[in-house]
DNA sequence: GTAGGGTTAG
């Protein structure tokens, strides 16, 4: 398939839940990416021929002024400029030439800087200078400079102008001014076709396609035929807002005007029945090309990459090289890496990175970004780190891209972190920041963090996007406050799948099995179908809930009500249940004959089960599986040596320890926070560095003493001396969660829950004495751990003792 | 003798 020669690439080994219906579309390991003879860069074409022309012209005897011009309508820049330099003359005329010269060849700054040397030398502008030097600073954002540029031209009396007009209308829009272009087109005394196709457009540049469209239409009820041009920006417009209706009917007229071999509008259809979704019409035209060019081809690979058809996708760019002998370029580049980052196909994704260093194609903005977000995906946070902060130039979309990268890697601290330094550069967070921060948010922090970072979607007005209200939902329900997640789901106006999956997985979080059924029924009698994750969520919940019997009955509906067949993700809700029901046996043999391969979180869910079971040679079992696995689990070898401790079998727990210190592996510091007067209290065990200290421990005392302080020390017979004594360093007495309900029982005022968050799982002995405490205190008491919520009242607690 | 609108991209 695809990029690269010189050295083969290995895709590795694909997990069950990458491999496509079809066999057919596997990609065979022995084929190079990108084939040997595209690296060679091709000669330059356009030097050689810029040579002969200059030859031609200096053979002759013509003005500097005739040369100036052949010079920059061949695009041979050095010598125009050579030729500009040397020239007595100062005419406007040779002015703009030389501007135009400079940004029809990319130099969009050198096109301002020359702009700007023309006034000092005091040669007037006109109305052929401004297209030109407008085209100019749209090229590199220059905002203000084109604000400027504007001035001048209504002083010069040059605003009616229809080419000036024209070029400010994109300008506007391009710079995020669009009601500005509005404005100006508004106001032209006479449109031509130019003026209406760069308002469609401009509409598509500014990322609205509703309005383009109507643009479009307003056009046509005007009396004006679209052209080509017309017809290509409609067709973006619909693709961008995915209106595959109104891109059918432009299908037709494009039909119906005798369009359809025009390349460009065959590769604006291929795009915008790709973002519709409808991949069959894309391949369709497609297939009508013969003659395609690179272009054509992205489109297609572009097609398969947003629809989820990596295989494809990379099959397609092999065809476009095998087939039609075309070169990849850096588009092809850019939309091939999604693929690598599906199928976590880390060979792929670097193979295409040296390729594009070979072809000379790096630094580029988008590449780059395009490059940090496969790293990212694959799991290699460093390769990301080092692209992204490597980059020369930097956009919102590379920030966002390398905060979804530590979001993606569990990295939410750094995350968090790159998310305050956003607001020192000159980018304002959109939809895609904040998508990707939120579950960083969710990871970390408490309801009042998360009612800032509300308060500031707000702001910025993307609180009514279904897409962030979703992932609100998420981060309330994460960070403890049921409510407010429940509240932002009745009041959103448009609810879609994930809306609804989200809302019975925050209710799985928070252990109210009944209440994600009953959403689920709502959720159906609404005509909304339910997706494998409708299932994850509903059958979470059920084990969450400890509702076995119910928990069956939607594993065994999946395929046969629904169609859908359960993924790993499902059989590892069920081992939750079986690990509840506490049949050990059954529960191993149920991971035997499933008919996935099973992963970490397969032999995690046993290993749990298998330390609520006080079974030790299941959980060495499973231990050793996620071993085998190569999976840095830290939790998995921690919950063993805790098992071994509890037993006495202090050699074992001497040698896991060993065992992870030689790894590298570090025992994560559990801590519990609390809020209180919007600051967050952070307790580590034994923690006396708060401010309270004192009055802290004192409640613990008597709290522990109600409940039995010894209660819950386990077995101290089974203990060496020593080891007695490192145990009691670590007695569950001080653990942090228990200071931490100890300070929220002081600082808030009856009547409240009390929350806590935990970073890691909460402990058996934890668990017993907060279930103690919530009766005593007649309080509810609310923990957080890493995986669920634990609604502690009256001395029971929401998971029914199983976590 | 000069100028404006278009395809694929994170």
């Amino acid at each position: 398939m695809f990029p690269i020669v010189s050295f083969h690439v290995h895709i590795k080994p694909i997990t069950p839940r990458f491999i496509l219906p079809k066999a057919s579309k596997t990609i065979q390991s022995h084929e190079p990416i990108i084939k040997s003879q595209n690296l060679k860069s091709a000669t330059s074409v356009k030097k050689r021929r810029a040579k002969r022309i200059k030859t031609l012209v200096d053979s002759r005897n013509i003005s500097s002024t005739r040369r100036l011009l052949t010079y920059v309508e061949s695009g041979c820049l050095e010598d125009a400029l050579h030729v500009f330099e040397n020239m007595s003359d100062s005419s406007t005329f040779i002015w703009n030439m030389i501007i135009r010269g400079l940004t029809n060849n990319g130099f969009f700054q050198e096109a301002i800087d020359y702009y700007h040397r023309m006034q000092f030398e005091g040669v007037k502008a006109d109305c052929f200078t401004f297209p030109s030097l407008i085209k100019a600073c749209t090229a590199v954002f220059a905002t203000v400079e084109g604000q400027k540029v504007h001035s001048r031209i209504i002083k010069l009396g040059l605003d009616s102008d229809i080419y000036t007009c024209n070029a400010l209308i994109l300008m506007y829009a391009k710079v995020g001014y669009v009601k500005d272009s509005n404005e100006i087109f508004e106001g032209m005394p006479v449109k031509d076709l130019v003026s209406w196709n760069s308002m469609i457009s401009g509409y598509v540049l500014a990322g609205d396609g509703r309005r383009s469209l109507t643009c479009f239409n307003k056009m046509q009820a005007d009396g004006l035929k679209p052209d080509r041009f017309s017809i290509i920006s409609a067709l973006g417009a619909c693709a961008l807002g995915h209106f595959l209706l109104n891109g059918k009917e432009i299908h037709c007229q494009v039909i119906r005007r005798r369009f359809q071999l025009d390349l460009m509008i065959q590769t604006s259809l291929i795009d915008m029945y790709g973002k519709c979704g409808l991949v069959k019409y894309a391949e369709g035209v497609c297939n009508s090309i013969s003659q395609k060019n690179v272009v054509v081809w992205n489109a297609m690979i572009g097609t398969y990459a947003v629809n989820d058809k990596s295989f494809e996708s990379f099959a397609c760019a092999r065809e476009m090289q095998e087939n039609d002998n075309l070169i990849p370029d850096i588009v092809t580049m850019i939309n091939l890496l999604p693929s690598c980052a599906k199928l976590e196909a880390l060979a792929q994704g670097k193979a295409i990175h040296g390729y594009a260093i070979r072809k000379g194609f790096l630094p580029h903005l988008v590449l780059e970004t395009a490059l940090v977000d496969m790293y990212g995906k694959c799991g290699r946070l460093k390769l990301a780190e080092g692209m992204f902060f490597h980059m020369k130039e930097r956009n919102l979309i590379s920030w966002n891209a390398m905060i979804a990268a530590y979001v993606q890697n569990g990295r939410a601290r750094e995350a968090l972190e790159m998310f305050q330094d956003l607001r020192y550069e000159k980018f304002f967070p959109d939809e895609m920041t904040f998508a990707s921060i939120l579950p960083a948010y969710s990871e970390k922090a408490l309801p009042k963090e998360g009612m800032q970072i509300h308060s500031y979607i707000c702001k910025l007005g993307f609180a009514t996007s279904t897409f962030i209200s979703n992932a609100l939902i998420y981060m309330y329900a994460k960070c403890g406050d049921l409510q407010t997640a429940k509240k932002i789901f009745d009041s959103m106006l448009f609810k879609d799948l994930i809306s609804w999956n989200t809302i019975i997985l925050a209710y799985a979080i928070h252990g109210f099995g009944a209440s994600s059924i009953t959403l689920f029924s709502k959720m159906r009698e609404e005509g909304i179908k339910p997706n494998g994750s409708t299932f994850v969520s509903l059958l979470s919940s059920c084990s969450v809930a400890g509702m076995v019997e119910e928990g069956w009955e939607y594993f065994n509906s999946m395929k046969r009500d629904y169609g859908i067949n359960p993924g790993i993700e499902h059989y590892g809700c069920m081992l939750d249940l079986l690990g509840r029901a506490g049949n050990l046996d059954l529960a191993k043999r149920f991971i035997d004959e499933m008919p996935l391969t099973p992963t970490a979180r397969i032999w995690g869910s046993l290993l749990a089960a298998s330390r609520h079971h006080r079974n030790v040679e299941l959980a060495e079992l499973a231990r050793n599986h996620v071993l085998s696995l190569n999976h840095d689990n830290t939790g998995c070898h921690v919950l063993l040596s805790n098992m071994y401790a509890e037993v006495g079998r202090w050699e074992d727990v001497e040698q896991v320890r060993c065992w992870m210190k030689n790894q590298g592996l570090e025992n994560t510091i559990g801590c519990s926070i609390v809020e209180y007067n919007s600051n967050t209290f952070r307790f580590t065990n034994h923690d006396k560095s708060q401010i309270k200290s004192n009055m802290i421990y004192e409640v613990l005392d008597i709290i522990s003493r109600k409940i039995g302080k010894n209660q819950y020390v386990p077995d101290v017979t089974k203990f060496k001396p020593l080891d007695l004594l490192k145990k009691r360093d670590n007695a569950p007495f001080c653990h942090s969660v228990r200071l931490a309900i100890s300070f929220g029982l002081i600082s808030t005022s009856v009547g409240n829950p009390v929350l806590v968050r935990k970073n890691i799982r909460i402990c058996e002995d934890c668990h017993n004495a907060a279930k103690k405490i919530s009766e005593i205190t007649n309080r509810e008491i609310v923990v957080g751990d890493s995986k669920i919520y634990h609604h502690f009242r009256d001395g029971r607690c929401s998971c029914r003792d199983y976590w």
